[in-house]
DNA sequence: ACGAGCGCCTGTCGGC
DNA sequence: TGCCGACAGGCGCTCG
């Protein structure tokens, strides 16, 4: 599910505090629970629950599609994949069936980490930058600009929708924003990185800030069962409207398959690569 | 270097 | 109604 739209509204949720909940920021932890292992890449699930008691919230930050809690020796690293939540809520409700990994704070209040499918990951690190360090710029940072961009899609020789989809490129786009933003940008998924003009790559560049912030704006993307929180999914011009005439020509969109995944775009606004 | 295929999981939806 | 396959917002791996 969580691409960084999402990703960065739990952030901004946790750190705010919602649904009856303060924030979590100096809250202290009293015990944690690992429902399932394989969550876990590290450490062991017995010294998780060793060495989380004790520790306090002090920040919380966002890498790309991973969530990082600051505590007081250590940083936790949630990364949700296809179907992860993060929910604050009551120690007297009850345990979802979903939940993977949760923390009980003093107070009486849970942080409970639910995943339906066990795609999602979390690590236990005292050097975060460790998990973090394979990730390609933050697109929303100041220090993204076209010409970093241009510059990236130079150094390489590939579709556009592989390229935006690699972590290692950029951190945070996922299937629905990289669908979005480059049909924005009128730019066909199949087009070749390095084939894109100055001008090319600053509409692009564009695109991708402005799907972003829309999504953040918008509390992220819901998609029927997976994440109902957001109100994003209103605002989409391609993902999941294969049939539906495109709102700029009227034509209708379609659905091929790039990645192995499921890729909407419109053939009129963004021609196909003649190469 | 690049991209296709597959595996990891659980749930929903549509077709028969 | 029930069963069954297709499909889903991610990502790491192998292979050609």
């Amino acid at each position: 599910m969580p691409e960084l739209p999402e990703v960065e509204t739990f952030r901004r949720l946790l750190l705010r505090g919602y649904n009856g909940m303060p924030s979590v920021l100096g809250k202290v932890i009293q015990g944690a629970h690992v429902l399932w292992d394989g969550i876990l890449v590290t450490p062991s699930a017995n010294e998780f629950r060793e060495r989380v008691p004790g520790q306090q919230v002090d920040d919380i930050g966002r890498r790309g599609k991973h969530l990082i809690l600051h505590f007081s020796t250590d940083s936790l690293i949630l990364h949700p994949r296809m179907s992860g939540e993060v929910l604050l809520e009551s120690q007297d409700n009850p345990v979802s069936k979903h939940c993977r990994l949760s923390l009980d704070f003093k107070d009486g209040t849970r942080l409970a980490f639910i995943n339906i499918r066990k795609f999602g990951r979390v690590w236990l690190t005292g050097q975060p930058e460790e998990v973090l360090c394979h990730l390609g710029p933050e697109p929303l940072s100041d220090t993204f600009t076209p010409q970093k961009l241009y510059a990236i899609l130079q150094n390489a020789h590939r579709q556009l929708k592989y390229m935006l989809l690699d972590q290692h490129v950029i951190a945070g786009l996922g299937n629905i924003y990289t669908d979005e933003a480059l049909y924005l940008a009128k730019l066909h998924p199949k087009t070749k990185s390095d084939t894109l003009s100055r001008s090319e790559t600053e509409r692009l560049w564009n695109a991708i800030r402005k799907v972003l912030r829309e999504g953040i704006e918008n509390q992220g993307t819901s998609i029927d069962w997976i994440y109902r929180g957001g109100e994003n999914q209103k605002y989409l011009h391609v993902y999941n409207k294969d049939g539906d005439p495109c709102e700029r020509c009227g034509n209708p969109i379609q659905k091929i398959t790039i990645a192995q995944r499921g890729t909407h775009l419109c053939p009129t606004c963004q021609p196909p690569p003649s190469d």
